[in-house]
DNA sequence: AGCATAGGCAAGTGTTCACTTGCCTATCAA
DNA sequence: TTGATAGGCAAGTGAACACTTGCCTATGCT
């Protein structure tokens, strides 16, 4: 669903969360806690990082992997190409069905 | 601010508006209203379609002209390069720190 | 003038959403 | 094993949001 996608960019700190994790990837739940709080100055508690995480990776933006007690995230820009794909096509003067 | 783009974007009924001005520009606000009910089958009410064309302008989305009583909506897919830019950047293989 | 059409303004309602608080599990070091 | 660190689950709260309803303005046709 495209809906998660959207949904998951409405959010303004979501969107920093992805700036952080596209300026510094593989970081934990911790690191982008204090990140929001020293850089941007946002008094935020983790279960609401750890919730907008969630929702970042249920739109597909943000890969997990665990190591031991560790849990790491990385951004994936993948999804955004919808985006692009439906408004700012190439506009192939007029519609194509498809192109293998 | 690109607070208002994201909000635009977030809500399903306008990507579909958002999608007719696209596959047809220049429609009324009762065109579009017919288009949702009739492509869509949207049960939705006029003063809605008016709100949402309202979000759309104001994320600079949808520009509008009047002429007489009519009230013409086109689709400006250009805020959306905001997107692409902030997180699909062209990958200038390490940060630069402006492009003059 | 009179009526229909195209659109706008504003208050009210129900739902969604971001965030908190409190408690629980799991991994690692001493 | 005890304690500390990293993270998760779930209920509750307040605000933002989509949508409706009711009424009002403006343009055009006859």
């Amino acid at each position: 669903m495209a809906d998660d996608l959207f949904k998951a960019l409405a959010d303004r700190t979501r969107r920093t969360i992805m700036d952080e994790l596209a300026e510094r990837s593989g970081q934990t739940l911790f690191e982008i806690c204090s990140r929001l709080s020293m850089k941007h100055g946002l008094g935020i508690s983790r279960q609401a990082v750890s919730q907008h995480l969630a929702v970042l990776e249920a739109a597909g933006l943000v890969e997990t992997r665990r190591e031991g007690r560790y849990k790491y995230h990385d951004l994936d820009t993948a999804p955004l190409r919808q985006i692009t794909d439906r408004w700012l096509a190439p506009d192939p003067t007029g519609p194509q069905e498809n192109t293998p």
